[in-house]
DNA sequence: TGCAAAAATGCACGTCGTGCAAAATTAAGG
DNA sequence: CCTTAATTTTGCACGACGTGCATTTTTGCA
């Protein structure tokens, strides 16, 4: 099995190392396979072989073949939500969330040639682009709920200062309504930012410039969002 | 094979109505047996036994098993589609967008009955939830897409008289970039609109309400939009 | 009614995905 | 170094999925 530069939160014991790079060498071999072949064309066996794994060991990792082409990084979205919740409390949720997203996209980035195979893959099939986007949504929603935990917790009721922040005639009952559905929101842009960049990022075949057009797409987003209602309380 | 109440656009030709009236029954039985038995229990052949059609014919509607479970309105999105295109030129981009949301919504809720086991059984199986918001997602790409061209043909720039809408200090260069974002952040935001208020719809158990939940949570969400942004020709 | 197009069906076949038990590997001590 | 318990890998069998192809049935139309 060929060892793989172990990335993520390195972690303890061998074993869960181990497990670990099967994992990453299944996924990257079923990418791969795909990109060259088509993945409609790519068997669980040819997956298993190019990894050096059994079959039935690649269903221990994954529960549908379809999988191994979609989930290329299994704890991405549990990383960025710890991001969320550990940036410096200086900064606005709306700051922390973009730090976040761009130390992931930048990781992420090391392996561009991976990445782009795995945007190939994709938007060869629609069937596993439809799949993608619905697991960036489901981690989405999870993102939403870490954001509004980090606003509960977090004193500051982020940039609450900005000169054309209105304060808003709205009742508390209003304000209350709007604080549940702002990490929601704010969620919903930073989705629509990453995959927009993605989408211009791979129809453009630049190599570099990647984080820069996220950071811009983002920027003009967000410039459509308030300040967040203050707390009722 | 049972009549179903035939939805939609009426189609012409008794050829097209057949069709739909075979795909339609074929979901509801889908549905109601994975309401029933669970999803992972429900074999294609059992769905196609309570739709009086061959197991063959089943894939001949649906690519997947798992379809028959999500995709219990195949031209749904079309149809929002078409009606933000066919709205009143009168109405700005986000109230054609509301209106036609509101109108589809309404439709569906006459069969809350069907809608509220399809929530149940996607509730069930994450599985299938994910597969549902990757649907619902590629069809928010699309709708975004009208909503763009709308926006082209259409002579008014929006809500461009508001009185709280600042000018935006923007270079012609910004403005236009922002441009081709905010149909992309007007679907965002309505589809978010559409989940949160059916997650919130299916949590309470109540009856009526749906709509008005959607309009408020709507509203809400919509409060962080600002005027679009003049085009810079 | 007769004819052509479209849809439904049956059948065969390869692949997927799972349960179960046996074999191999690892961590921890004596 | 060797033993032992826990974890992981693997093989095997089996039901279900999904597709290609030829055939039969149904529909639209003259």
């Amino acid at each position: 099995m060929q060892i793989m530069s172990e990335k993520g939160a390195a972690g303890g014991g061998l074993r869960e190392r181990k497990k670990r790079a099967t994992r990453a060498a299944l996924a990257e071999a079923a990418v791969r396979l795909a990109a060259e072949h088509g993945a409609e064309k790519v068997t669980v066996e040819a997956i298993s072989a190019a990894a050096g794994v059994s079959v039935r060991t690649f269903f221990n990792y994954f529960d549908t073949r379809d999988d191994a082409f979609v989930v290329i990084d299994a704890d991405a979205g549990a990383r960025m939500r710890q991001a969320v919740l550990d940036a410096p409390a200086a900064l606005s949720p709306l700051e922390a969330l973009r730090e976040a997203m761009v130390a992931e996209l930048a990781e992420a980035e090391q392996q561009h040639e991976l990445w782009r195979l795995h945007a190939q893959v994709l938007h060869a099939s629609p069937h596993l682009l439809v799949r993608s986007l619905g697991a960036h949504m489901a981690d989405e929603t999870e993102l939403a709920e870490a954001i509004a935990a980090r606003i509960r917790a977090g004193g500051r009721p982020a940039t609450a200062s900005v000169p054309g922040a209105v304060p808003g005639p709205g009742s508390d009952e209003e304000r209350r309504k709007a604080l549940d559905l702002y990490p929601r929101l704010l969620a919903a842009v930073a989705g629509t930012a990453v995959r927009t960049s993605v989408e211009h990022w791979y129809a453009r075949q630049e190599e570099g410039a990647f984080l820069d057009v996220f950071q811009e797409v983002f920027a003009l987003l967000a410039a459509g969002l308030p300040a967040p209602p203050a707390p009722p309380a």
